[in-house]
DNA sequence: TTATTTATCCATCAAATGATTGAATCGCAG
DNA sequence: CTGCGATTCAATCATTTGATGGATAAATAA
């Protein structure tokens, strides 16, 4: 028994995945509202009821999307933790800044989706709330902010909140801010590194000794 | 000689300003794909037909209200310099996040089409772009990052958005973040000033003698 | 081969949506 | 009161958009 989603995954040149892939895009650029099911089948190259027969609704494929995309960050961050588990506080915040943003540079749909879902309004909103990013109690545990992955403390989850936002922002308006600072690709990704560090390390090794 | 836009401040009783009033809330909460006119005309309480007089298209409203709001900002960011005016960073960070916070939770639509601008597409984008928000070299300078506003470096503006991102986030998030971290209102707005002043004070303020 | 399931496309529908037209109504100067 | 511009609404249009049905082809099973 598998879900779609997982049927999509399992070979990435299907028809299912490649609608899936071709949906991510769309829906990370325009949003739920400013995607049409037949602007993704055009960019797929496929008729739009060959799109509903594998997804069923426009409805249908967003969610699915949206689980995707969640379940792709969250694997990202196992990575990250795997990696600088057992260093320093300054070195896992600077390792981590440097790694999740190269992720989501490659793949800023997933930044795009879920500022989408934080911060806009889906006429038609499903229960999609319900997957609420649970990881974000498991990066406070990587922080050393908490112990546990259960009750941790609102303030500390809007600490962890804020280090996850304000990444995600400067991914998503990279088409925004790049044009407005001229500056191209590479150094715009350069200065989110350099920016996303002098703001946050600070703020969390301010209480360690030197 | 005035615009539209400035008629329909002039007199807020007017149906210009209670269409535009009522227009920045949705098109604030749905985004301009997820809002329709007829959405606007039904909670104003005319027809589509007397919004289209006022304003003309869809477009044109969106437009007016993005000036609107922007302006609107503008004029609060200048209301908050001229009360930190002359005193140390540490304080003029510390009460410019706290009357900046409440002025937007206020106005929440502010931070949501500015938000929605940045990292959103409108399929049919005028040169709406051209308004770029010109007031983060403003800020730069009050907080003494720059000296003039002209030729502000890309590193310094980039700190400047991640400023006001960091607030954005909080106002535009919160029917999103309240509920996932059960408090109320009023204890979301103190959790939100307290964790801005946790992540930027510390930066903005770590080369200062203590 | 033949039959059956799977996959794809063409044609089309019904609802939603941005927009317009023309008739009515209101406000007010003359 | 009369006339005229400003305002509002009901009716309607043309397009877009999500969705479906049925024909056709391709793959698979028998």
């Amino acid at each position: 028994m598998s879900t779609p989603l997982e049927k999509a995954r399992k070979d990435p040149e299907s028809m299912k995945a490649r609608i899936l892939d071709v949906a991510r895009r769309i829906f990370g650029e325009y949003g739920f509202h400013g995607t049409t099911t037949r602007m993704i089948a055009q960019e797929v190259g496929i008729d739009i009821s060959t799109l509903h027969y594998h997804w069923g609704g426009k409805k249908d494929l967003y969610e699915s999307v949206v689980i995707d995309i969640n379940k792709d960050l969250r694997q990202k961050l196992i990575d990250v933790e795997q990696v600088i588990h057992g260093l320093p506080l300054r070195e896992r915040l600077d390792i981590s800044i440097d790694m999740t943003t190269d992720y989501l540079f490659e793949h800023p749909e997933v930044s795009n989706l879920i500022l989408f879902r934080y911060f806009g309004k889906t006429r038609s909103n499903g229960n999609l709330d319900a997957i609420i990013p649970e990881f974000t109690a498991d990066i406070a545990r990587s922080m050393g902010l908490a112990l546990d992955r259960k009750n941790v403390p609102p303030g500390t989850m809007m600490k962890v909140l804020a280090v996850m936002n304000a990444i995600h922002n400067f991914i998503s308006g990279e088409n925004f801010f790049s044009p407005m600072l001229k500056v191209d690709r590479e150094r715009y990704i350069a200065l989110v590194k350099e920016t996303l560090k002098f703001i946050l390390i600070p703020a969390f090794t301010q209480n360690e000794v030197v």
